[in-house]
RNA sequence: UGGGGUGUCGCCAAGUUGGUAAGGCACCGGAUUUUGAUUCCGGCAUUCGCAGGUUCGAGUCCUGCCACCCCAGCCA
């Protein structure tokens, strides 16, 4: 059950096809534990999402538990500022993981000790080849590549030298911890891999405690099995690495081994989820930062005015499988679309054309009662101000309709106004460049709603604000990030930035009825005829309403 | 070229002992509508990457191809 109270039942993807399985079989004793493991060096994005989602939602399905572990094996690139903002998005996002917050450098220690052990056991050693030297013995995808001449030290010289690069002896890059394993195998993570290297650097929670740090190969499966996960959920370019989560955790016969799953990545069209492209996006200052409301970031997101309810459905529509594939822009539209339509609605317009009526008295002002939604009642309506001034959309005029089904108004036209009255384009002033600077028209008295001519038909309603009463208010206009469908892999020699959208974000000078400058901020309306806004907190000020665009409305006009 | 994966409608995705192709998105009708919105009805894979084979019967089993993705960080 969503919270937008669809009952949208769907098969059970294959992960938990899997967990039914192992609880039938009595492989975990029936628990079910798995964790979200982010590196604190980057905001989460859509893609993360995804697994987040996964990952909560089987714990919470079966009964279980999940963590959220900040996977901090890499000081170089980790901050502070990334571990709260994760936290603060996968909560959200709406998952709660308790007591259950971890972080692989809570672990240092014993992971420390495990090496030992493994070089007790005589399956790791210590290797003072040079970074490149490793590299260029470690053989290709087709050839095997050569054992490293430390290989055989002996147990005792591999304990004392990595009790000395604990100790802080050597610089960066003098030795490594490898576990030695076949560096004929076929699958390049097996060739003996790293496990520890020097890095003196500042860690954003040990600090300078540690002078060498564990990899993510090493530091994974153990945190796992530290945890007493049983289901390791990752996306499938782990899949070559199993067989070293396996080697790790088998080596050191662990009386727990979790099961690493694998599934396929979300790829979302006219956009980029990976971190290191966003980062630059962020870098290089082509967006305002990680939360910028066109980043696919969950920040991004939540920013623009999305809800998570609509980030969850997404995530829950587009499901869990093993092929890759790219979802379609479309498809997350229709969730947050979905999730906005029971909104308020309310008159805004955009981009003003100004208005004339010239047979209504210009002392005159009438209110109308508006519904604000027009199928939930329990909303209620509120109260519109009219006048003999108003601001109608540019859009909403044109000198030459192209064909008979255009709605709107052009020269000799009607329209109504929603709520309102009927009115004529009767001449229209023109600028210098003879585009529509005013448009004088005259109204029907008779026919609003309950009049005498009520229920004639006009071609189209369009939507206007009162220029006395209207609120001026910042609209910003936003749209996809890049040109191209796939900017993470073109074809030709173009880069991601070379196909940014130049008109992601469209600024523009509306109006917006009275009641619209009273809302809280962060309330989500949809403007009629237009899409659905948020009234950004960020960037509102008492007398200056700013509204984010969050999507258009569908648009089924051929 | 070695290893690991994946191929079911434009996109996502069910299909698990072989029995005669769910659903969602998109799209196309048509109804209702003072939002070209919403809602509502209806349509939308004789076919499952390709080619053979087994079988009364195959998306599901076998064989052989093809395409695409991932891997040679002291990143995760």
């Amino acid at each position: 059950m969503t919270d937008n109270g669809t009952d949208n039942a769907r098969p059970d993807n294959f992960i938990e096809q899997i967990i039914h399985k192992d609880n039938a079989s009595g492989k975990f004793a029936g628990g079910v534990v798995t964790r979200f493991p982010p590196e604190p060096n980057g905001y989460l994005h859509i893609g993360h999402a995804k697994s987040i989602c996964l990952n909560f939602g089987v714990a919470e399905r079966f009964g279980g538990h999940c963590f959220l572990r900040m996977d901090d094996t890499n000081p170089l690139k980790e901050t502070a500022e990334y571990v709260a903002a994760i936290q603060r998005d996968v909560r959200w996002l709406g998952f709660e993981w308790g007591e259950r917050e971890s972080h692989a450098s809570d672990y240092f220690e014993q992971l420390y000790e495990f090496a030992e052990e493994l070089i007790h056991r005589g399956c790791a050693f210590v290797c003072s080849l040079s970074l490149d030297e490793i590299r260029a013995t470690r053989g290709t995808l087709t050839e095997a590549g050569t054992p490293s001449p430390y290989r055989d030290r002996s147990v005792e010289d591999n304990l004392e030298l990595f009790r000395r690069m604990r100790a802080g002896e050597f610089a960066d890059g003098d030795h490594v911890l490898r576990a030695k394993i076949d560096m004929a195998s076929p699958n390049i993570n097996m060739r003996d891999p790293v496990l520890y290297r020097v890095r003196r650097a500042h860690h954003q929670r040990t600090g300078n405690a540690w002078c060498i740090y564990p990899m993510y190969d090493y530091t994974h499966c153990l945190s796992d099995y530290l945890e007493g996960v049983t289901h390791s959920l990752c996306t499938l370019e782990f899949e070559d690495h199993r067989p070293l989560y396996d080697w790790v955790l088998d080596t050191l016969a662990t009386p727990h081994h979790p099961q690493q799953i694998e599934f396929s990545r979300l790829n979302l069209e006219y956009t980029v989820l990976s971190k290191r492209v966003l980062n630059t996006l962020v870098a290089d200052g082509h967006v305002e930062g990680w939360d910028d409301p066109r980043m696919p970031t969950v920040a991004g997101l939540r920013r623009r005015g999305v809800r998570p309810q609509a980030i969850r459905e997404f995530c829950h529509r587009i499901g869990i499988t093993r092929s890759d594939g790219t979802v379609e822009m479309s498809a997350l539209e229709r969730c947050i679309r979905d999730d906005l339509e029971a909104m308020p609605r309310a008159l805004a317009v955009v981009e003003p054309l100004k208005v004339v009526l010239t047979n209504y008295p210009e002392d005159r002002e009438e209110w109308f009662t508006a519904p604000n939604h027009p199928q939930v009642e329990m909303l209620g309506t509120r109260e519109i101000p009219f006048c003999r001034e108003l601001w109608i959309e540019r859009d909403d005029f044109m000198f030459d309709p192209p064909n008979k089904k255009y709605k709107r108004l052009s020269p000799g036209a009607e329209v109504r106004l929603r709520y309102g009255y009927i009115i004529r384009c009767d001449e229209v002033v023109t600028g210098n460049e003879g585009e529509a600077v005013e448009l004088r028209c005259s109204v029907d008295l008779e026919s609003r709603a309950g009049g005498a001519n009520a229920e004639r038909k006009v071609k189209g309603v369009i939507h206007w604000v009162s220029l006395r009463h209207g609120v001026a208010a910042e609209m910003r206009l936003y749209d996809r990030l890049f040109t191209e469908s796939n900017p993470g892999r073109l074809k030709d020699g173009r880069r991601f930035t070379d196909v940014l959208n130049p008109d992601s974000l469209v600024l523009r000078e509306g109006f917006v009825e009275p009641y619209l400058a009273g809302l809280d901020v962060g309330a989500r309306v949809q403007f009629e005829r237009t899409g659905w806004f948020y009234l950004e907190p960020e960037r509102s000020r008492p007398q200056r309403p700013v509204f984010n665009r969050i999507i258009t409305l569908r648009d089924n006009w051929a």
